[in-house]
DNA sequence: TTGAAAGCGCTAACAG
DNA sequence: CTGTTAGCGCTTTCAA
């Protein structure tokens, strides 16, 4: 717990010498420089972080927001970010809003309090609010869901051409009546919709409201919001969730239908998961690139701390098409 | 960004004052707490956490250190410390070493810079270092292993029972050639390889080397000892595994190799994951109270805070088996 | 090239 | 009950 005035002693320099080997500054004589790094070794002296913070107005540490830790993307998004964040030597503060926006915005401000450099947040909902905090304060970055028209860096999944594409798969292998359950409350979630629907129109389909549902991002939600889609008098040939909640809760109301993949329904999401490829049959989905997502994130978030005033940039990374079982050619048996 | 300064000055007391009533001092006149706090309120003004912990000598940050975020277990506790710790006004700073004994001391180190009031661990193999590092640092609680000898506060499943009980089942349930598949380098795999012997060997049965296999606790080491137990010229007729991961990994062994469960072979786990009640037939295991291990870890690190010199406590948590159809009465075909 | 000194925002001892 | 003051550990002018 030595501080710098002690190693200033032990070397017999005063404490701006100290700093100033300590910043690496080219205006120190060696000899000095070296009867410094040798006091610093000696008393292993580690420069106190508070201090240093309290000077420069500013941390090392930088705060990630997600809106559902037990989503194994946003797990994934933290693992990334945990990594580029501490290469680059900062320290990573993470919190959980449960897609709630008091808990967003209670933590937003834990995030000033604490001095955050910037904050990486996948918005929940309404986060006008909390956007305008936001400019007044630290570095953001969002992921995930876009803030339309704001004035933000951003990482997001390619979220139309993606649902496009898992949904054609389907359509090309058969299906027609497909159904879909989206999370509500983001643009994630409309804007895979989106996507969705596109790809009926090009097949000539007509979207039908009592296919679409939008519900809260769960598995719960995605539970019951499949099984009242399973229960209608004309039930859909294939399900699309937008995450890998929904389709957990989808699968379970399916297993409860005594139903067979894909026989009976096929079941195609967003998301790679463990569990995805465990299954029989073993689900397709898109992949997102969560460690890059997670890694450009806390890139783009350490750029703006360098230069809060360079102009904000919108990344779009692709998703990847796995096709798995789950969604096989469709054998028509009517 | 109004400082106290400010606020003393709008309210004509001075910052003393203003610290008081920040305090919640009693000896101030109430005429003057009212003042003061009007001032608060009209400046916005927001107490600076990093000057007060400089003065303090002290956060209100506490870190949280697991050998893999990935494992879901790991992430029930991230929340449950997360909530915990926002309660009582703490930030969390996550880490997460991969097992590796260099990020854990590197990481160790990082909290100490940080100035945390204490560390949450998940220690890796060997701590002997970590654990003198800690002893001159910062409160430490010790989850899900053990460090023998070491005078730490911890919170612990009760391994050896959970894993007596979990086998024992599998016994009652016709299952005599048992294999067990445990997570290599940490107290846990041991205890819990210990109570399956346990278990064994009150059913009059002798352990055998050959189905014991000490790996890492990942996907990847669990899918490959899995294979190699079921290429045993005498298979073994059920699997436990440690934990999830290596759940996962031996249940895509098992679908490799085209057996059927339980009926070729039965398969047993640790931690409940959203994919075990999912696959078919879901797996029967020992779910982990990981909400309240998350929260009396972080109660019992901020007790320490309170009180350096209280004597050290071990809390042992029971495990919960939930039976399922991976373990169902075993069908005798020989 | 180096040092003295001020000050980041806060709290707590001490005086009054 | 309230104010003055010193100082937490560091960085950064400003002078020398």
């Amino acid at each position: 717990m030595a501080s710098i005035k002690e190693v200033a002693r032990a070397a017999g320099v005063s404490t701006a010498t100290v700093s100033r080997v300590l910043a690496n500054s080219p205006h120190v004589r060696p000899a000095l420089r070296e009867r410094v790094l040798k006091a610093i070794k000696e008393l292993e002296y580690r420069p106190n972080l508070i201090a240093r913070s309290l000077r420069a107005q500013q941390t090392t540490t930088i705060g990630l927001i997600v809106s559902d830790i037990r989503n194994p993307f946003f797990t994934a998004i933290s693992r990334a970010v945990e990594d580029s964040a501490y290469e680059e030597g900062y320290s990573l503060i993470v919190c959980n809003t449960d897609e709630d926006p008091k808990k967003e915005s209670i933590y937003l401000n834990v995030m000033r309090d604490a001095n955050v450099a910037g904050v990486i947040l996948s918005p929940t909902g309404p986060t006008a609010a909390g956007l305008r905090e936001l400019e007044t304060g630290f570095a953001v970055v969002v992921i995930d869901r876009s803030i339309p028209d704001a004035d933000v860096d951003m990482v997001l999944l390619d979220n139309v051409d993606s649902a496009y594409r898992l949904t054609r798969h389907l359509l090309e292998n058969g299906y027609r009546r497909i159904a879909a359950i989206c999370g509500e409350r983001s643009t994630t979630g409309r804007e895979r919709c989106t996507g969705y629907e596109q790809a009926l129109r090009a097949y000539g389909l007509l979207p039908s409201a009592e296919l679409v549902r939008f519900v809260p991002p769960q598995i719960e939600a995605g539970y019951a919001a499949a099984l009242r889609l399973l229960e209608l008098p004309e039930p859909p040939e294939a399900l699309l969730t937008t995450n890998s909640l929904l389709a957990a809760g989808a699968l379970e109301a399916i297993h409860e239908r005594g139903l067979r993949i894909p026989d009976d329904v096929a079941l195609v999401t967003f998301d790679e998961t463990t569990w995805a490829s465990l299954v029989q049959p073993p689900i397709t989905l898109i992949e997102q690139p969560t460690y890059e997502i997670g890694k450009t994130a806390t890139e783009l978030l350490l750029q703006r701390v360098a230069e809060p005033e360079r102009a904000t940039r919108r990344v779009i990374l692709k998703g990847r098409l796995l096709v798995r079982g789950s969604s096989a050619p469709r054998v028509h048996c009517g």
